[in-house]
DNA sequence: AATAACATATATCGGGTTGATATATGTTGA
DNA sequence: TCAACATATATCAACCCGATATATGTTATT
């Protein structure tokens, strides 16, 4: 999805300035599954405004720079439309902690201990802040999303607390062959 | 992790072409985690190659293009370590899938539901390609990469099962206020 | 037997995106 | 006091993707 149609989408939901869309991606809704920069998302706004998806009014008020507030119009809403309607191209994961993982024969030991922790860690406080989120007044669609997004995360906090030991344990001792397999699959 | 190195990494395996590297990205080894393309692999190769990391062997043969075979160097190896032992940088994961079900309300119900099943096959699918891998041979690493990725597929998979016929449900009566929560959390 | 579809193999390029940096100011905490 | 952080916009080099070009072999379809 292009950031464009990342733009139409937050302000679908409400007038933004482009550092506050920025905030959407950064910590907001979007956080868990989209992202943009300023260097794609200012120039954006600008096409759009030009296209005419968005209206863009100057704030020139308070003691800060002026402030951009652009809010969707009759014309952006159809297009973010038409963009859901196209069916989506595949996911795109980019995991660095999995490439080393990967790779994790070639650090030493203690470095692979931290990068687990680490990743413990952060799924633990990903998951505490998406508990505190109130999910009973949003649509059936945020809801989902929200779900799946934490059932992802605790799925593989659980997977790591569960094999973090015997895997570091296996580094140690090459030798002794214990697989890690997937604990959470059904028969079939 | 920039091409370069994901390039390296893939040559630690084994000697590659380029077009053997990017298979590796499209369904091989790094499939589920990184990505790159041929406008990106061919120029890192040609750079890795005039500053020693790669060694890069003409094969003239055959009845197809010449095929340039790539091998590490010892100093290509240590790149390769070097690059693993900076913190790993955050994920980056884009979803189109989620951000047009994040706006499900937007659309056709029968296309929601299409888009779910979609979802739900490329699931299934994915968990039995990488149930048919042997895992018995490979380094412990490799091996807690492909459990993990598994246990996320998994869990996604029975996530949507489990809500799709009541998110389906909702979008067509919206009054009713059924939660989706996470069934998996623990209690904390 | 023709021909479409797919696989092997490298390469280039326009256009989109990131990440860093610049600019200017206000607020919070040590 | 002064660093760190937050608000706010903007630009730009480096990087990367997706499409396209080129050339040929193999497999499947009709």
């Amino acid at each position: 999805m292009d950031v464009r149609t990342l733009c139409l989408g937050v302000l679908y939901q409400g007038e933004a300035s482009g550092y506050e869309i920025k905030k959407a991606f950064e910590e907001g809704a979007f956080s868990h599954f989209q992202d943009a920069s300023f260097g794609s998302i200012y120039p954006a706004l600008g096409r759009l405004s030009s296209e005419g998806l968005v209206d863009c009014t100057q704030m020139a008020q308070e003691k800060r720079p002026d402030k951009k507030v652009y809010k969707l119009t009759d014309k952006g809403n159809d297009a973010l439309i038409t963009s859901i309607l196209v069916p989506p191209s595949p996911d795109k994961f980019a995991s660095d902690f999995f490439f080393v993982l990967y790779f994790a024969e070639l650090l030493p030991i203690p470095q692979v201990a931290l990068l687990l922790d680490q990743r413990i860690a952060f799924y633990k406080n990903t998951i505490e802040r998406m508990s505190e989120c109130d999910l009973s007044a949003i649509p059936a669609g945020r809801q989902l999303c929200h779900g799946l997004g934490m059932t992802v995360y605790q799925s593989s906090l659980d997977y790591l607390e569960k094999h973090k030991d015997s895997f570091l344990n296996k580094l140690n001792n090459p030798s002794k062959n214990t697989s890690f397999t997937n604990s959470n699959r059904h028969a079939s």
